[in-house]
DNA sequence: ATTGAAAATGAAAGTCGTTTTCAATTGGCG
DNA sequence: CGCCAATTGAAAACGACTTTCATTTTCAAT
């Protein structure tokens, strides 16, 4: 790792070692905060920004990437080897993977009609999971007023 | 529209109207302070947060639905037929459409082995549009700080 | 047409994740 | 070592989104 940081031209620091093992032992898609939570129980006087910054610096050496499902929080996503799509439950909120091969052939001849130098994919289906639907937590149609969000 | 809008128990209002007019009669992927902007042409006195709620009931009446590319700004779409995938230009952040019907049934065939049922597709593919690769727009690998961000 | 309850509006304030600022510290090279 | 640019951390700034609340308006029932 030190030798990847140096070979981009990044020094290498006892919190950026830290925020990076911290990062790569978290499961998939972190926050920051949750990342910062890590981060600081081995290492309290390492700063928010910090965390950030080192976040950031993860992406720009292609090692992750942003993950945003719109409910406001970044999350940030281990790049792998072949790219790969996500569930997202509206209910529980869970993010689950899945293999996107069968459908990366028709993406690539989609991008090349239009002439478009693709790098990199989003897929994301959204809906609710089995155990919500088990549940009865799926959503009904509109009938209260504009001003009740509260639902969501 | 006002029918829409009764049968469904929400009142019609003079602001209503407009903010609806006006969001149809925009072009796709617009923002609430892009709406905004054209009410308040036709009248400046409705206020951001009516334009803001309506754009949400817009949604919740299926309508529309919300586009995030990441730039931290909520986009609304109207809803289409068929769903439809996005193409985001890194530089130009020109976004694009393209026809999915191609990948729909891997997609629904993935979510299925997964007993999940999918309500909505997000099918993004970044890169760069052909106009931005001829001006040779394309971007590089990291050389800087990472406190360097301002190349975003 | 009148009326009253519920919904909608608009200005302003609040929320909250993200990003910047800046002074102090530190890493890495000579 | 000694320098200088990179990095750090606390705090403030930012900005889109959301809520609050007093006032106004709609609309269904008189
Ligand atoms: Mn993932
Ligand atoms: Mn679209
Ligand atoms: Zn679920
Ligand atoms: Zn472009």
């Amino acid at each position: 790792m030190k030798e990847l940081l140096r070979t981009k031209g990044f020094k290498s620091t006892p919190q950026r070692e830290l925020i990076f093992d911290c990062f790569f032992s978290l499961g998939k898609h972190v926050s920051v905060d949750e990342l910062y939570q890590k981060v600081r129980e081995l290492d309290p006087s390492v700063g928010h920004s910090t965390v950030w910054r080192n976040l950031k610096l993860i992406c720009l050496l292609g090692l992750a990437e942003e993950v945003n499902i719109g409910d406001g929080i970044t999350r940030y996503d281990r790049t792998t080897p072949k790219p790969h799509g996500h569930f997202f439950c509206r209910s529980c909120k869970k993010l689950l993977e899945f293999d996107v091969g069968s459908v990366m052939g028709a993406l690539v001849e989609a991008a090349h009609e239009f002439e478009f130098e693709p790098d990199g994919y989003k897929i994301e289906i959204q809906g609710y999971c089995s155990d919500c639907r088990q549940d009865g937590r799926t959503n009904d149609v509109a009938t209260g007023s504009a001003n009740d969000e509260r639902k969501a």
